[in-house]
DNA sequence: CCCCATCTTAACTAACCGGTTATTTATTTC
DNA sequence: GAAATAAATAACCGGTTAGTTAAGATGGGG
């Protein structure tokens, strides 16, 4: 679980942690009810109450006061820092991709054999997904609205060519060993491993009716992800012919 | 294209079509602004109009009064023959459902090797996506719902079990031949095949911008296939070691 | 110590939305 | 052909929702 550094906090909360004792540590009045000053924290729940209703229920089914009432802030603070649900929408969107994309660098697959470095890629991507599944939530959300908003992001643009080149790598380096076949194209690859984690997750609840099995269950979890790791093996493995 | 024989009607109209030309064929007053009585017509409209709709913007996001102005009926009536929203819903989901197991089964995979079996369902699984991309929201919308309303319907819960049965009787002949390696579970399998396919092209808009490439040009869409046939070809290949 | 930008709150509103009521009109039944 | 039934319509309703107004609280800078 710690492995994949997932703390549940956003990047917002990260940075927080990591770069601001600075606000005077004995705030003068706790006194009484008075609620203290603290913009940063009031952003944070206010992304982090978001993150929750939208993954409950989509960008549509999202209620605003929701999101005001869990981050116990008042619903006009959500337009004072977010502008509008659906910049806010964009704000988590934007938090959640940063997220997976950190802990994705944190993997330090170079220093792994290319055959490790893709199973350890296969397992990431499954438990990333399994552990924060409102991630998968957000990104139906946003096909459903045909990526409006992520088209819109400049935050992330320079994210997403450094995010493919990681497969490419490991393809390159099984390629010239030997033990890779040649000619696999990277994103195909990167579709394919996203796939077989993705659907079986984030259709969770209808599979398990028409597969008439728990598919959330602990042994068939361990086992989808073996099957997983198994699929991708397969599909680049070098044909012994050569 | 016609080969999944989708004509985009509902199983009702499909129903409707071939066991009724009951209702007179010319009726008695076609005459000024007098709307026609055609209960079945009104009902088959709304169905289609409501695909639409929640095709277009998920349970949550859909209009009741927009499924009623496309469905050129009175609001009234949707209530009348469908009691509400969900329920509504839960129908369109039932016929879409229908719909692609009536696709399936007409595909006639026992008279193919099974080889060409497996090869023929990755392509209709693919092509039956490509062409009715609403099956794909219904299925995320019912997981968004956590399939609260799949698990209400009793029209579909014999389906299941024969659904899988044509995957496992390729698995069977497949090893029987020495073609297929033993072992390979029918569900895991059938849930990948739906994965490869499903991903990519539910997740059409995310992915062009974050694989900067327009996943639904031709070329792309032709390229993809081929990545989807090999990739299930390589994960039922028995091993050339026996 | 006080000004003033920023943070925070409660109350408000205009539009929307799922569902209903009351009524009329067409079709079937006997 | 009258009574009964089913189909269709328009107008309406109560509750909800995203977003706003206006005013007060707070605290850092001068």
């Amino acid at each position: 679980m710690a492995t994949t550094e997932n703390t549940g906090d956003s990047a917002l909360a990260r940075r927080r942690k990591a770069e601001k004792p600075k606000s005077s540590s004995t705030p003068r009045s706790a006194s009484k009810l008075a609620r203290q000053r603290d913009p940063d924290a009031t952003k944070g729940r206010i992304l982090e109450a978001a993150k929750r209703e939208f993954s409950r229920a989509g960008l549509g089914g999202a209620r605003v006061d929701s999101i005001a009432a869990r981050a116990k802030a008042n619903k006009r603070m959500i337009y004072h820092y977010f502008n509008s649900k659906e910049d806010l929408f964009t704000a988590v969107l934007e938090d959640s991709y940063l997220g997976i994309r950190a802990a994705e660098r944190s993997l330090a697959l170079d220093g792994l054999t290319p055959q490790d470095a893709l199973d350890a890629l296969v397992r990431f991507t499954w438990r990333y997904y399994l552990e924060n599944p409102e991630f998968l939530t957000f990104v139906n959300s946003e096909n459903l609205h045909k990526a409006r908003h992520l088209r819109k992001s400049k935050a992330l643009a320079q994210e997403y060519p450094r995010f493919i080149e990681i497969v490419q790598r490991i393809i390159d380096r099984g390629v010239a060993d030997g033990v890779f076949r040649p000619g696999i194209d990277a994103v195909q690859l990167n579709i394919t491993i996203a796939a077989i984690s993705y659907y079986y997750l984030t259709n969770r609840y209808t599979g398990s009716i028409v597969y008439d099995r728990d598919l959330m269950a602990k042994d068939r979890l361990e086992e989808r992800l073996e099957f997983n790791v198994e699929t991708i093996r397969r599909l680049v493995r070098a044909d012994p012919s050569a």
